[in-house]
Formats: structure tokens, sequence, C-alpha cells
DNA sequence: CCGAAATTCCAAAGCGCTTTGACAACTAAC
DNA sequence: GTTAGTTGTCAAAGCGCTTTGGAATTTCGG
């Protein structure tokens, strides 16, 4: 069933169907009922490849995938998903998801913008001078960054959260109980986010003229495993940390598992805070003893950025804006005073 | 830049043009490295709603996710969007997700179908009964199922894990370890892989003359929170279990965390049997106890979909066929005689 | 009851591509 | 030197929709 003959069907010319359609005011009442019924009993739906033809407008934000044989799913860009998702079904809009090696990001992404099957790209996992940003910006095209990358000028829209604060304030709140010897679970070392978390951590020690050294740093891609591999080595230096911060609750997950088996406490002998990014399968609160975290919620930040993508397309309107949320910095049992 | 301007650009015709860059034959060795050559310097590449209205093709295949501001994103999503992914990249493939409310997944799908989006469509997390397979079979358009749906005729086409196998596999092996009190941590009730492994276990305590008491079974969504729940409840009945099944990694997590806290030995006082999706995260050799499991490896299931999809959609094909997987029985120390 | 304004509808062009059918131009064969 | 067969190219139609410019119909003041 295409407009054509769903137009002969009525007895009408395509336009006046297709402006009952869409809303225009120059259309009989009782003539748009009658269409609108029509479509009801056929099940008519517009073709979207020539909708999008003939508008320009595709209803759909676009957003390259990083996926090898080796690669590891993240976990948490399915939290991500579904929280743009949870936006976009509001406007009817879809995403087209472009997997792509991530070697090759920045060349599937030019081919995913001029594809001319999206209205906007997102991207995401961004590094220090992301090669992909002089791209976006060069393709006037919308686009929405979800975080940042150092280095680069700031003057791309995009919506991040305060890492450095937030590893900032993580770290004072330690410093103040104590704890003199720290490591960092951060996640890879090229992110944005890795690198900003880190700072934070530094800045805070430098306050009070600690250090935070080579060994007493560890990036890695954030599953358990790495976390508590990572951990069993922090706990065999010479000078082991009683202060531990990390970069998601997944490698805490692994970095306990090390704790514990070496017979050490946590919250007493060794004090933790994690990012929390509230993934619904993995709550904080719920670790046995429960953690102290720095959080802000993922899926929020994909709502928030599919409104602001969509928004932006639907009127046409300038590109979206910067956006750097804070984070809320949680105690529960998992810190507790420096032990002498 | 589109084609035409190319064409102008080469002083040939859109035709040739066209021929050129799709390896139709009768176009001159020349003239098709001169095109070639112009695009790599242009950067054209097509139109994809043109070339899909042109030629009904699209190189996507779609899906829809089910999701809403309470809606629980799954771990098990994002690690078989990947294997999908994984294959699709090599195909030039591309994704459109359609993101739905949980209710209305049926609506969902039709409307991406007749959209004219997509060339094919997969569906998953498959109910009895399930309300999408009669549409999908009324659509004329190639869709391939993960899962199948308990209660309808199977002569649809899918791939599925034998999960009625592995767990009467895994309660065997209890049974044999001289376990009489089972119970099972299941996924959702309604969901087809649910009702089977539920089937499993049944079928093989029957052999034994032993039934699943209703209150030694809890459905739930699979995540940690949930697990440990339901275990503290079972661990408080009048008679507790020493032989948990368990229907994801996921759920184990928080069902042992409930073991832990309860004063039990892991594998000793109470043995665990957890089907592993093997997720990069999450492994069962890697927990303070290393689980045994029953392992099929999700993110492999995507990878079969997305190549038997692509392959029926690119020869204009027959639909796929039917496919079920054996799983593994891997024994890890989660296991053991039961206590006397 | 007439002319102008407002309302309702339509024919046709165009979006960028693929594909059909035809046409030159050039070879090979008789 | 004509005919038949290739080869390389093109003009034009068509995919299903939106939208422009104009025509037909209705409404209404005078």
């Amino acid at each position: 069933m295409n407009l054509k003959q769903l137009s002969e069907m009525l007895g009408l010319s395509q336009t006046t169907v297709s402006r009952a359609l869409n809303g225009y005011p120059e259309v009989n009442e009782a003539t748009r009922e009658r269409v609108l019924r029509a479509v009801q009993e056929t099940g008519y739906r517009p073709n979207k490849a020539a909708q999008r033809l003939a508008t320009g407008k595709a209803g759909s934000i676009g957003l390259v995938m990083p996926t090898a044989p080796g690669h590891y799913s993240d976990v948490h860009f399915g939290e991500f998903l579904t929280g743009l998702g949870e936006e976009a079904v509001r406007h009817d809009f879809h995403f087209v998801i472009m997997p792509a090696d991530p070697d090759d990001e920045v060349g599937a992404l030019r081919r995913l913008a001029i594809s001319g099957n999206v209205d906007a790209l997102f991207v995401a996992y961004m590094r220090g001078h992301d090669p992909r940003l002089p791209l976006l910006k060069s393709l006037s095209i919308p686009f929405l960054v979800h975080g940042r990358s150092f280095g680069t000028e700031p003057d791309y829209p995009y919506l991040d959260i305060d890492n450095e604060g937030a590893f900032y304030d993580a770290t004072r709140l330690l410093l103040q109980l104590g704890h003199t010897r720290f490591c960092l679970l951060n996640g890879p070392e090229h992110l944005d986010f890795a690198i900003r978390r880190r700072k934070g951590v530094v800045s805070a020690l430098a306050e009070r003229g600690l250090t935070l050294p080579d060994d007493c740093t560890s990036h890695m891609s954030m599953t358990d495993e790495h976390g508590q591999f990572a951990m069993e080595r922090f706990l065999q230096l010479a000078e082991p940390p009683t202060a531990i911060l990390c970069s998601s609750t997944v490698l805490a997950l692994g970095a306990i598992r090390a704790v514990t088996q070496a017979g050490l406490k946590l919250g007493e002998d060794i004090s933790l805070i994690a990012h929390d990014d509230v993934l619904p399968h993995l709550k904080p609160e719920n670790f046995s003893v429960p953690l102290t975290t720095t959080r802000s919620s993922l899926r929020a930040a994909g709502v928030r950025i599919a409104e602001r993508l969509i928004g932006t397309v639907k009127q046409d309107g300038p590109f979206p804006e910067q956006e750097l949320w804070k984070t809320e910095l949680i105690v529960r049992a998992s810190t507790g005073a420096a032990p002498r």
C-alpha cells in the first residue's frame, strides 16, 4: 500500500492525502478524518526512504558502534543506549547503528554522515585529541558528544560529567580520613574521562604534597577481571595502598574480590570509592560492603542527549549547547579511617 | 556532491557512472578507473535513501529495543548486539534500532517493517505464544528469531540454544552428586527460555521421583539484586535447598552474596550451576568460588544470526533455517557432593 | 445575484538513485 | 562493401513521497 493507491482508493489526490496526514491546515476536517480512518484500516505507512528523499529528514540519529572479534562489549553502552531510546521513542525517532572496526571509527562516522541516512550524529568514548572532532565540525550535520576531548578546544556541543571534580572530591574525602597511600584503577589511558579523573586525583593529592606514582595507577578496559588483576598487583607493592579510587563499579567488583582473597577487610584495611554509572544490574548499595561512590546516571545522560539532539533536528535549530553535570558523592561503608 | 554533479564533472552520463560504481560489466575499464578515482577525490557517497528507493534494498537489518523509564537495560542485549555488529560490519550492513514501549512491541515491529527502512528483521526475548510471530510470518520480509516461542508451531526461522537440555543435564549432575533439595532462580516467567529451562529441571527431577515445588522457583528479571533477594528467601525455607540452578551469571552474583552472608560455603553447603552467556565482564571462572556453568556464547549467536540474515538478504534467497545449539556443561568448584 | 476572497483540492515537478531499451561506434565475418 | 555482432554510452522512466503554483469550488459582502 502506497500513497498513490491510498489516494485512488479514497478518490483524492496524493497531495490532499499527504497534507491530511502531515497536519497541514488547508484540508477539510471531514476529509482528514476520512483519510485517517482509511490509514487505520489499511495499515498504510509512508515509505521512509521516499520521505527522506523528499524532505531531507529521516527521523533518525546515527551512531557508530566499535566492534571487532576481540573487542569487549561494554556494559555501559547498553545502558546508555536505553537512555537514548527512552527519549527517542517519544518522538518516533530511531537509531542507525553502524558497526565499525575500532581502527576505522573516523571513516565509519564519515560514511554514516554522508550516506544521508541520518539527521544527526552522536559520538562517545571520547579520547584526548579525538580525531573525530575535526571531522564532525566539518560535516554540517548536527552532532552531540558524550564526554569531551582533552586537548581540543571545547567549541563543540557536548554533554559531560565533571570527572575531574568527582575524583577530586573523592580523593579529598579519603585524605580527610587520613589516607596517604592511594591507587587508581582507571579506564583505558587514552580515553578522556580517564585522563580527567586521574587529573582530579593528582591535584587533590598535590594539595597535601602527595603524588600518584605510576605503579599506583592502572589503566585498562573496565571488566571485573582486569579490576581483580590490577588490585592483586597493587597489594603486592612494597607499600600497599589503603585507599583505592576506581573508575567503575564493574572494576570494583574484581578489585574487591582481590581484597577479600588477600584477607583484608573493605572499609577497614582498605577504603574504596568507585564511580557509579547507575547500572541497574550492579548496584553499589548491594555489595557485601556497600560502596561509597561518585554517582551520575548514564541512562539519564542518554535521555538528555537524545532530547537535545532530537530538538535540534526537529526545529532545524542551531547546534546543541554544552552541558557539564556534577556528580554526587555518596558515602557508604567501603570508606573508613585509614588504618594506623 | 551527487551522482549528477559527479557525472557532469566527468563528462559521462549518470548511467555510466552508476554502472562503473556498481561493478557492471558493460563499462570500459579505463572509464571505470577514472570514475573510481574521481570518487576518491571528491569523497562522493551515494545517497542511501535514494538508493533504497530505487533498489528496494537498504543494507540494514532492523530490531526493536524495548525501552521505558522503568525498564531495565539488559547486559545481555549489548553483548548480543556486539556479535551482530561484528558480522554486519564485514558486509557494510547497519542496524536500524527502533526503541519501543514494551507494551507495544508488536506495533513497533510492524511500523519498522513497513516503514521500508529495513531489509530484514530480528527479534529476541521470545515469550510463550509470542504475538510477534504471526505478524512476522504475515510480513513477507525475511526475519530470524533468537530463541523460540513455546506453544507456537516451530515453522519459523530461528536460532536457539537447547535450554531444556542444558538445565536437564545440569540437574542430572547435581542429582548424581546426591542433591535432593533443588531451587531454580529463573528469568521472567513468560520468556521462552525460562519456560524451557524449568522444563529441563522438572523432567530431570521427575526421573528420580522428585518435584520442583512452587516456592522453590523464582522468576524475575536477571539482576544481581533480584538474585540476592530470591536466594535469601530460599534459605529461609523450612527445608533449605542444597542445589541451585540459576539462569544467569548475573543472578548468580547476587545469589552467592546471599549464600556467603548466610555463612554458608559455596560448593560445600550449597552447590550452584548457572547458565553462562559468556559475558566478558562477568566470567564464572573468576568468581571467588569458580562457577560450574552451562555455557553458550551470546556473542557467537549474534554473529551467526547476522551471518544468516545478511546472507538471506543479499542473495534474495529463501528465509533462513532453524538451528539449535547445544550448550557445554563446564564443571568448576561451585558444585560438590550434597552435604549429609 | 455578482465579484472578490477564502477554502479545498489537484497536476506536476523534484528529491538522487538504478535500470531498461536504444543508439552509436567499432570489429569481425562473409 | 555490406551485414552481423560487440562494446561503451546515453536518455528517460520509475521508486514513493512532499511541495509549489494554480484551478475549482464555496462563502460572503454589497
